[in-house]
DNA sequence: ATGAAAGCGCTAACAT
DNA sequence: ATGTTAGCGCTTTCAT
């Protein structure tokens, strides 16, 4: 397993140059045919592999990419990083994992490795960027996109869905079914996602001209229990809400283990809305209405655009937006009387 | 940001050699005090970081560990990953995250990566090798733990998990409460995982003297439509069961959506039993009885293991077995009369 | 304690 | 169409 064959040790035992095997190697289409099967033949049979540091080294390129995520234990993101890898494999490249659990360090860290050629390019999906003077500089024209998140003023190529408008309508179907009293769990909120999609839910209640009463809109972490608590508070208000639009699935999922141990069905005391449309949603029970997102065409549509960029292209400067659908299902039903 | 400083620049600005900052850099004592202060803050100052191709090729490591599952898709690796990158991370090491999907190109493409400096050592998550004839040969001395799976034969330290003592335990639990009428939804059977879990379902069977009729071993793939497509076969039975042990959470859930569209009632009808405790199975309705494992701690034990052969240490060549415990939660009930 | 020089394995000019 | 040569940026003998 250790004594790798080398370029050279194909070289010498067919006589040729090291240049030509690493030619042949390569479909650079400049070695002619009798040498090219021989080279090739002897390669496989020599289970040869190109060192890929040496290779690097040379060409001064990874061909990987990173992919920069806040939670790798947040399953949302691994369909999009399907979408990312499909198309990174199909052009050659392969894909890593990174990890910041929201900690400024280890977002340094990642950029680091874009410049270390641990990678070529990267996908951000981090909607912020570490936290230190001039670091926006440093970086501005190094290959990155941004997906799901936004990061403003740095010029940098981006995949969105339109998180206010969905929200809106996903309030609006709230609306619609007569109630009156909506709540929103709001994400993380100085964050640009969580302020669209609470804009949204904002825009639609002054369009039907809804109060939002204090204490209707608690600000959440997109985590579960924190969907509990914040549910719970919600129904320590003297006018509790008769629907809540969540922020995302996984706090919904919270939410609707409160309400239910408060004894409160859902949906015919209280209808929950949701945002991501988790693999897991529809089988929940009652079936999640939610937004869905199509997770592996922006992972896939960052991706190609990370590869026009690292090609050489120039990035769409204004952003792709993908479309998402409101998935009624079943935790929504009309206001109670 | 293409400009990246390199050991020379630092060396000819300081009139020192380049073999002197890779001293100073690399925590060697080698370099006095005086120089070595004024390295290390040109180093930070100029924010040098060495380059990993040719520290790679110099050194001959990559630096980073292989972990390979065969579904990125399922959250259920995410925990462990997180405990394998924790342990790596604190040694120096990167993970890279490889999914194989089952096809054997890609697995053998994976042990590729290990001879081609890619990384170091692999942490495999996939119960087989690839289908080559001496491929077992080829790959026997390479540093691989193999975790959650088992690969007989091969002589690679294995972290694993008594599947058919928690198995046995799990179905124990059911006819504790009465039940004589157990199914069990397994998983891809010729896998050892899989075996084992079956094992243990029919050894709980066999001691209580519990006949299993035919149609009672579906066999299934972990996946959560199956879970519901094999349920609805179930109870196509002249006599169906009135408790299910399912091989794994994800297909819980499957069969669990599909008995309430039979109209059947969980746990008062039937109960379920799962395999794995995802993070939504306790917020999922009912909560959901199940087997969980230590997740974290297994990743974090294999690749302590991987470390310790990576620095030459010979790994332990009995597995170590990580603790299971049942949560007895809301899916199982004492038999309908 | 530091410098000089070699070389990791590969690719890309530049020859021929 | 193939060989020769140089060098990517780093670490590591071997000198001094």
């Amino acid at each position: 397993m250790n004594d790798r064959p080398k370029i050279k040790d194909i070289a010498v035992r067919l006589g040729v140059s090291a240049a030509t095997v690493s030619r042949a190697l390569s479909d650079s289409g400049l070695v002619a045919e009798p040498t090219l099967s021989r080279i090739r033949d002897l390669a496989r049979e020599m289970n040869y592999r190109p060192n890929v540091s040496a290779r690097n080294l040379r060409t001064k390129k990874a061909m990987a990419v990173l992919m920069v995520v806040r939670d790798v234990g947040n399953p949302f993101y691994l369909e999009i990083l399907k979408g990312v890898e499909a198309t990174a494999r199909a052009a050659g490249y392969s894909v890593l994992m990174g990890n910041t659990e929201n900690d400024s360090d280890r977002e340094v860290e990642y950029f680091d490795m874009l410049r270390d050629g641990h990678a070529d390019g990267m996908i951000l999906m981090t909607g912020k960027l570490p936290e230190r003077e001039g670091f926006l500089a440093s970086v501005a024209d190094a290959p990155i996109v941004v997906a799901l998140e936004a990061i403003e003023n740095a010029g940098f190529p981006h995949v969105l869905i339109d998180n206010q408008g969905a929200a809106q309508n996903a309030v609006e179907h709230l609306i619609g079914l007569g109630h009156k009293r909506i709540a929103h769990v709001s994400g993380p909120v100085p964050e640009i996602m969580s302020i669209h999609r609470r804009d949204g839910y904002r825009k639609a209640m002054a369009a039907a001209g809804l109060p939002i009463p204090d204490g209707y809109e608690p600000v959440g972490d997109y985590l579960l229990h924190t969907g509990q608590r914040l549910c719970h508070a919600l129904f320590e208000l003297p006018q509790p809400p008769t629907a809540i639009f969540v922020a995302n699935d996984e706090m919904a999922f919270g939410v609707i283990h409160e309400l239910r141990k408060l004894g409160l069905d859902v949906p015919a005391d209280v209808s929950v809305v949701g945002f991501d449309d988790l693999f897991l949603s529809e089988a929940f029970y009652p079936p999640l209405t939610t937004v869905s997102q199509p997770r592996t065409e922006i992972g896939r549509t960052a991706m190609t655009m990370l590869l026009d960029i690292l090609s050489g292209g120039l990035a769409a400067r204004q952003p792709a937006t993908m479309p998402t659908t409101l998935k009624i299902r079943g935790t929504t039903a009309p206001a109670p009387k």
